[in-house]
DNA sequence: TATGAATGAGTATTCATTCAT
DNA sequence: GATGAATGAATACTCATTCAT
């Protein structure tokens, strides 16, 4: 999996690159462990540095972990950008902004046993550097949603929704796909079927 | 609000039932300060009763809190059989049924800054205290949409779903009006937003 | 020595008093190997307790160094009271009551190697734990000067000084006798020679 | 300051010279921030070269502050010497000898809030360093005394000290000057009365 | 039952020193 | 000579749990 994390994650493999050598090391040691539970000690081992060189490249366990959630938006941020970028139809569209973006975070936070207390603890933190993702990706759904609606696939009107009402309702309910998904497929299918249902709940009634 | 706590959470007031008190007090906590930030000194002397009392009720701090999520889990399952119960309309109904679930559960523990923690700490064994309260409330959502099918006001099938699989869609997409409400009111508001949505997508098709 | 310091620092031997029992254990580290070189594990083990049973007796470190400074002070005022109350000549109730001052603060903080770090360390603190016994000390010395130039013995005023001024530059002095004497026998003997110079300087000339 | 550092302290103004360079800076952090708290990477940065470039010129940072330590001796040495040569009266002449040492000490260490500290840090070492320097000092107050003798101004015999005791008492007792003098201005003016008054007290009785 | 004094494992962070370039 | 990235030893403090009373 490391190697995946390399790929997925955006590190060049050889990397002499400590930074993310070291976020590598303490997300993988967070997903498993947890945030609390993951001593510097471990992640200079897993990074095989020493102790004191974390502190060169980040001032705090906490600084770290906010390169980490950083990294994780940015690499969100362009996963949303490219999906935006494809012409899909409306529920192929919606379900690849919501891979892009809740999958992606599933596959590496979410899944964890300790996502809880990843999200939890610097919640206010992460809320902050996640604050333009969340917008963005907002404005995308409501944008395919009303491109639906011009196409007159949808009608968020007859349904008594708004079209931003419309996109964070079903935002919301697709956040609900993740909990206790169990494993990726399940989530997957969860979160399709939880699209699917929305949509036709928006369709034009006839 | 401690009184609140007493008459909702089923402890009598004057009770020399030590062990209620000190749950009353783990809870009061634990929603304030977190799982890790309250220490069994605070639980003690917020029950006004010795660190080492505490041991004679509970084994251990984890075992405080299973105690608590077992409470917890008799009382929504309560809640649910008193709306089960009830005679309503389809969309009431759930609403009623989401509302003595997962409104409870917000008003106790969601609604803390510290629930992703309260949920995280000890994920494996929530997931299994509320294993039947789950199972229970689970089947009371689809008696209530096979019921909706066979009043003609529901078409789970035409929808592309088996009444499992949307009372299991329609469940995880009511989880999600949780993440980030901020508020009870908007929290009702995205459930009761959510729930409309999908109940239209399971409408029949004229 | 610990039994000396039980004794002179008004400890009872066999006490059960673990905070006496850990300031002696302090003191001792503290004078031998300094404030910083001394670990709080040190202490501990010094004391023959655990390094927690620390901090239920004292909030920090520096706390606990702090009763420390207070103990020394009490101790000095009540040997000053005892001195003031005694009936001497002047010469002899000026050295006894700087041996009451600095004789004691010799015998347990200056003697030490690491005397400057102890008197530093929380320099800002311990002055104004020693400010009214340095009052105090200041009030009593004056006093003496005054006795004797009421008898004729000594005259401050041709000497050029009025009596405070020739109790503040007496005492300035007196605290000379500490720098480099290595023992403390050479430190009374400075000590006495200081004295006997200044009052001689203060004595009436003819 | 920074340039009268460089004159007092005797470092050439435009110096490639990095050894004063360097000494210069880590006086200046040390008077500040005291020894512990000022790291290598403080005098390095303050001195415009890099960490390891200190360990090209001095050993260790202990041996930073020896380097330091002699440095400040040395100038005392040159001070007193021009003292000795000047042509002065007794009280003058001890005034200004005290002030080629300690006035020289004071500005340069003992003002600073750490000075404890910094005399604390190698207590041992310095004490080897400044030793010639003492015993030059101490001959020289005691030579002024015989010249005091022999003119007639002063007769340690009859005030019961030899020359060289006298010497040794007046010195200890000028030391007392700093304690707690709290400005310069007023620790010239102790040094001056207690100067002042023990020549008095070696002053011929009539 | 009830107490609360005592325990001791566990951890983030700093900084003098080294050494490959 | 000069650099600065890397090292790792050292240390105060918290808190769940125990147990003698």
């Amino acid at each position: 999996m490391a190697a995946r994390v390399k790929e997925d994650m955006g590190v060049k493999a050889g990397g002499a690159d400590k930074h993310a050598l070291i976020l590598d090391a303490a997300l993988n040691l967070f997903r498993h462990y947890g945030f609390r539970r993951t001593s510097m000690e471990d992640i200079a081992r897993a990074a095989n540095v020493a102790k004191g060189t974390l502190y060169l490249y980040f001032k705090s366990k906490d600084e770290l972990f906010e390169a980490l959630a950083r990294r994780l938006a940015e690499l969100i941020e362009a996963n949303l950008k490219a999906v935006a970028a494809r012409d899909l139809d409306t529920e192929p569209k919606i379900l690849a902004l919501f891979d892009a973006k809740l999958g992606f975070l599933y596959r590496w936070v979410l899944s964890s046993p300790h996502a809880a207390e990843l999200i939890d603890s610097k919640a206010q933190l992460s809320a902050t550097i996640f604050e333009s993702v969340d917008r963005d990706f907002r404005a995308s759904i409501a944008k395919v949603l009303r491109d639906g609606i011009r196409r007159g696939e949808l009608d968020a009107k007859s349904a008594g929704f708004s079209v931003e009402s419309a996109a964070e309702t079903l935002i919301a309910a697709a956040y609900g796909a993740e909990s206790g998904a169990g494993s990726e497929a399940n989530f997957q299918d969860r979160l399709a079927r939880i699209v699917r249902l929305c949509l036709r709940g928006l369709k034009k009634s006839a």
